[in-house]
DNA sequence: GATGAATGGTTACAATTGAAACTATTCGCC
DNA sequence: GGCGAATAGTTTCAATTGTAACCATTCATC
């Protein structure tokens, strides 16, 4: 019984579709992001999760951002030149760095996520709640999936 | 009244896990077609959608990919160099090329289908029959929303 | 408390990608 | 049939990103 799921077709196929679905939300997000703030995506990531758990570390946000730690230091580099941030040591660990976000990146903050929940809602208006709810989890159990088939 | 969803927390936001979930998704596929078949996927990507229609233009193979001319124009050279593509010109016009598979180039394909659909296969399998009908739909009514919303 | 392994973070270099300019050909129009 | 605009595709150069090597510091063990 052969379905019509053994032969490939590109616009069927769920990887293929979830990275175009996922090029053209970034992108726009990108653009709205550099033009109106000059903020790359990795930049404003560390920003999120700056104003809502300050002092962490460049691993600790890396952790939280799923960036790697290069991804990391070049952003925080550009938001340190920016004075978006500011940047101290940990006393009992001099390796460790905390960061901290500046009166200038609480502002940007402020102004830049009403934007994305703006984008957000506008990108979620096409589903109706049941099916809203129903994105979060199937998005839940394919990423918890894919970090298993990856693993090995 | 105000939800939960006007505070953005990262984790929750849909464009950044989109965003994580087709990451991991892309860089296991192209694991294995790049040791294994020395593919990128954007080669791939041009592989599968000749296999499927012979004779595309350079162009024509950018409409069906979601690629633009020049990641097409790379691709294509590169498979050109591996002999897995012949390519010759329109009669008519010049200016357009003729794309298809050689012996080699189509069995590749004949080799990396199978890994992509059982890769597709493993993944969905994280999701029940019905779950799976209700991603189809929610990517492409999100896909459709994004287009629109990027428009201007 | 010295010494090698591990950790936090940065830097350097190569490979990939994007944007714009470029070539060749064809089309539209007079 | 000639001339400017448009189209197909390539090339070039700059910017971004990935990988590996690299410091500095701390930890674990002796």
């Amino acid at each position: 019984m052969t379905g019509s799921s053994d032969k490939l077709h590109l616009e069927h196929f769920v990887p293929y579709r979830l990275s175009v679905l996922t090029n053209i939300v970034s992108m726009s997000i990108a653009d709205t992001y550099e033009r109106e703030f000059g903020l790359t995506i990795p930049q404003w990531r560390v920003i999120a999760v700056l104003a809502r758990y300050p002092d962490l570390s460049a691993i600790e946000v890396a952790e939280r951002t799923a960036m790697d730690k290069v991804a990391v230091s070049r952003a925080v580099q550009g938001l340190l030149a920016a004075r978006r941030l500011v940047r101290t040591y940990d006393s009992g660990d001099r390796r460790r760095s905390r960061l901290r976000l500046s009166t200038a990146g609480k502002s940007v903050y402020t102004r830049v996520a009403p934007l994305a929940l703006d984008y957000e809602k506008k990108l979620l208006d096409a589903l109706s709640p049941t099916d809203r709810k129903a994105l979060d989890r199937l998005i839940g159990r394919l990423v918890a999936r894919a970090k298993r088939l990856a693993a090995p």
